[in-house]
DNA sequence: ACATCATTTCGATATTTAGCTAAATGTCTA
DNA sequence: TAGACATTTAGCTAAATATCGAAATGATGT
């Protein structure tokens, strides 16, 4: 849980966790929303996923991204809740672990 | 916001927190909690403070740290609500404003 | 097998952060 | 004002992090 809080520290990798809130999605595509250089994106996505919050899924040439909602949700409102808040999905909240088929 | 998730990342500050959920604290009694020295933790009263997470009130020779459970809630519930979830305060939710008289 | 494209690893550097001790500052009480 | 605490500032080290360009790896499709 404290490297889930170190991943969302950095206001990047935040980002490319809302991007992947639609579903999931090829490296190189999240790399090209951002204006640092690929080695810099690649060190951002490990930091992601040795804290869990994504996983990796190789479809051809390209690695898919997928976001791990349960790993944001148990830090997040885990620590939300030490401060008597409560906290619930809403009605939209979605799948993130089935890629749709055929995006690019 | 991004300096909120900046003092969150780091679990020693997110402690200082939790103790100051019940109500404000004299820096001496959190500092105390930990096993670092009194400058290292008016470091990271620092960092909550620039984050506006905590303000601070002298009281005679104390300097009393407030949480400020708005600042916390807006950070963390408005991130949560980018991601489809909804949040409300519980009705165990309390002031923070006001120090109880007379606590060591 | 090769060319190509996507992604990661390597090596190097700069910045930030957490931590310390020692010294300075601020505020009460005698 | 002096003594006693409480807290902060100064100055430092070590470790972690962010960033880059260049090179290496992986997978596809011809």
């Amino acid at each position: 849980m404290n490297s889930v809080f170190k991943a969302l520290s950095d206001p990047t990798r935040r980002q490319v966790l809302e991007m992947l809130r639609k579903g999931p999605k090829p490296a190189g595509e999240l790399s090209a929303a951002f204006e640092v250089s690929k080695p810099t994106m690649s060190a951002h996505f490990s930091v992601l996923k040795e804290a869990g919050l994504v996983t990796t899924e190789r479809q051809g040439k390209k690695v898919i991204y997928c976001l791990q909602m349960s790993v944001l949700e148990d830090a997040l409102f885990g620590f939300a809740k030490t401060f008597g808040w409560e906290a619930h999905k809403s009605p939209t909240a979605q799948n993130t672990t089935k890629l749709e088929a055929g995006k690019p």
